[in-house]
DNA sequence: TTGACATTTTTAGAAATATAGAAATATAAG
DNA sequence: CTTATATTTCTATATTTCTAAAAATGTCAA
């Protein structure tokens, strides 16, 4: 039934939920799904074919999937008996966008050394 | 000793690595340091500010911090018998460039794809 | 220097959670 | 019914997480 518990809505509307999509992405096994499935949009991938290209076995990679699709990273197009994997590169934007968020708010970044603070 | 085995350099360099930053922020308690260190920026804040704004023990936030240092997301320095701790976002820049390299290059999402769709 | 105190780290261990894959189970197509 | 695709159980193993207690480390005052 193309795990769907949660709204898969965006993944970085609270720290909770951006953590868990960092958390699904933390392994390097779902990190390979993932980029795959970016480089295979907009097509998408079947489970079967990610499998071959990755060499993960059906079970564990439906396990994958699945946490990668309740971290509302990747969504699942039924087709046939086929199950096409796309990634959601705009949830992965949404999340990016997060953690950088109320960051030095440019490029410059800050230099490492602020020389004030007395002690 | 100022945690410091690996070689800080950039958390993007190939997938593993990524995961490892990846992991280190797909926790509530170490996303939300990540995410208090990058509004202290650039001047940082005291283990035991994190932990007295976070409700984490000291022990416990040393554990975090150091995973964070670890993955090349924070950088570490002792003020006296302070340390300081900095969000480094560059190289959190980076990892999410990483994220979405060979994305669909922005909005569009133009699509080069070689269709090696093959059983 | 010595001793008292403050800050952070290490250690050790239990509890909770994640991971991988075999086997059994759906579900769809022919 | 038979085959192809994907998911669910179930189990063993490994990892993560948290906390308390002890140990480092640095500061300050006498």
């Amino acid at each position: 039934m193309i795990a769907q518990d949660t709204p898969p809505a965006s993944p970085a509307h609270d720290e909770d939920t951006a953590a868990a999509a960092l958390s699904a992405l933390g392994h390097p096994a779902r990190l390979a799904v993932f980029r795959l499935l970016i480089r295979a949009n907009p097509d998408g991938a079947r489970v079967g074919d990610i499998g071959a290209h990755l060499g993960i076995s059906g079970a564990t990679l439906t396990h994958h999937l699945s946490a990668l699709v309740q971290a509302g990273l990747v969504t699942q197009e039924k087709r046939g008996r086929e199950i096409i994997n796309r990634a959601d590169a705009d949830a992965m934007q949404q999340l990016t966008d997060f953690l950088l968020a109320e960051c030095c708010t440019g490029l410059g970044a800050a230099a490492p050394d602020t020389p004030d603070r007395a002690a």
